[in-house]
DNA sequence: CTTGGAATGTCAACAAGACTGACATAAACT
DNA sequence: AGTTTATGTCAGTCTTGTTGACATTCCAAG
């Protein structure tokens, strides 16, 4: 607020290319941390990130059609499929066919879906229950801000209809 | 930090699970909206990601070497070592023999690499600069002080250490 | 009632980018 | 002289993304 570009350009923030490149990498890093744990227990279970995004997702918006869910996750439906088809088989999600609309497939977690969501995200929480606490509150602000000002638009409509839902 | 949990411990913060996990869920979109930028560019020069680390962290660090590189980022020899072949072989990259030690492959972009790398280091900034100047700079701080307690311990020090040469 | 289009599923082929394991070479260190 | 370090490379595998083509089901508009 106090700091104006030597150009004398009358932004907000005078930013330095060096301060920028700090937070690219500092955004490299961290996205790596953040998917550290989970990817450590989906190895052990045989998935990949592909499925942990899936039911995360599901687990979020139980019912969730696959088209919703193929325009939150920004993949190809042959791409999604193939995770979810390894998901249902395996008996992590089950399927419900739409009674309005039979062509939709409602997604649900298991018991057993569920019980994996809960171990994947009680470690992710941890981890960012544990960076949260480390920075201090007034930072969780400001990390949430510049995250969702990050998004693309249509991105950042899809995140806040979740949080709409959630809470 | 006036905050408690009901259960009366005295963390700093009192956080739901709700709260933490719209967190991993700004981390995750917010990531996609940063790589979409320079993902557009490397796909127009016939490149991916993990190129762009590559150019990324040699342009931050000129001469580093091959074993630095790889303790950067984390991921195996041979995985690196297709990346940079392609680089080097497309005059983006130069290679010099490390003259003290001479085992010791050190790295530079060429000016065609730095081209590149200006390319894509624009965009970026650019993304980021507009996230910090919507978010304001009180937020700021807050997003680079989570994003540094999210990352693993080895990996903090290396982003120190970069950021002690850089500035 | 028919037809168009939407929602979904599936097959095949391919590419990037990660992995492991094994082996080769050169240089430095002890 | 022998060992370790730094690097490169070959071969094979896996996940996750892509495109293109085609089938099925079914709502909805003409």
């Amino acid at each position: 607020m106090t700091e104006r570009s030597p150009s004398g350009s009358p932004s907000l923030l005078f930013l330095t290319d060096e301060q920028l490149r700090q937070g690219i990498e500092a955004m490299f890093f961290a996205y790596r941390g953040f998917t550290a744990d989970p990817d450590r227990i989906l190895a052990e279970h045989g998935y990949g990130r592909a499925h942990h995004r899936a039911i995360h997702f599901i687990h979020r918006s139980p019912g969730t059609t696959v088209n919703n869910l193929l325009s939150i996750l920004g993949v190809t439906k042959q791409s999604l499929n193939r995770v979810l088809r390894s998901l249902i088989d395996e008996g992590l999600v089950e399927v419900r066919v739409g009674t309005r609309d039979r062509r939709e497939r409602h997604l649900y977690l298991t018991e057993k879906g569920a019980a994996l969501e809960r171990e994947l995200s009680d470690v992710q929480r941890e981890r960012m229950r544990a960076a949260y606490r480390q920075a201090g509150p007034e930072a969780v602000q400001g990390f949430r801000a510049v995250l969702e000002a990050m998004m693309d638009p249509q991105i950042r409509r899809h995140f806040r209809d979740l949080q709409d839902n959630g809470s």
